[in-house]
DNA sequence: GCCAACGTTGGC
DNA sequence: GCCAACGTTGGC
């Protein structure tokens, strides 16, 4: 099983949507290295769900990979602002994934938190000017992530 | 609101 | 294929 970061504006779009929601496709992705990280995902990998653009941005929750190597629909999608014209649904260039929800924290983790914890090579969203929306979490920040927000292994195991 | 970081575009 | 110009992200 392998752990990313997902970054999300919560104006945008929330853990209290994905809440709501409760499985949500991530569209929306265009970076060449978000989205090889976005090929890379499995089913069952976890992903920790991150605030940007707020004050202070946090690790707000966690959320599971459902389904993987979606094609984004909103690359077909004139109206889209994430419209693609050179994508074709014989060809698409932006692969996706099907996230759900499964929970959101009480006590979040902030990114002056996340600094005092890890270097930039543990973690990098604590590294300056990272504008990387999708990236790895190596195996054992995560679980030392996982220890500090009281994350038992039942709850992020399926079929509990 | 500022601006550093950095990805993308396009002229050459 | 280089790189200046430009646009965007996102912390501060």
């Amino acid at each position: 099983m392998n752990y990313w970061l997902l970054k999300s504006e919560p104006n945008e779009y929330s853990i209290d949507d994905l809440k709501s929601d409760e499985t949500v496709i991530w569209d929306g992705v265009r970076n060449y290295q978000a989205r090889n990280f976005l090929r890379e995902m499995q089913c069952s990998d976890i992903a920790f769900f991150y605030h940007s653009n707020v004050k202070p941005p946090v690790i707000a929750g966690l959320a599971r990979i459902i389904a993987t190597n979606l094609a984004d629909p909103t690359q077909f999608d004139p109206n889209s602002k994430y419209y693609d014209p050179k994508a074709t649904p014989e060809q698409p260039r932006w692969q996706t994934v099907r996230v759900e929800f499964i929970e959101k924290f009480n006590q979040k983790l902030s990114l002056p938190q996340l600094k005092a914890m890890f270097t930039p090579e543990e973690l990098a969203v604590v590294k300056k000017g990272n504008r990387l929306s999708v990236m790895p979490v190596p195996s054992d920040t995560a679980q030392r992530l996982l220890n500090e927000l009281s994350v038992s292994k039942e709850q992020i195991t399926e079929n509990q």
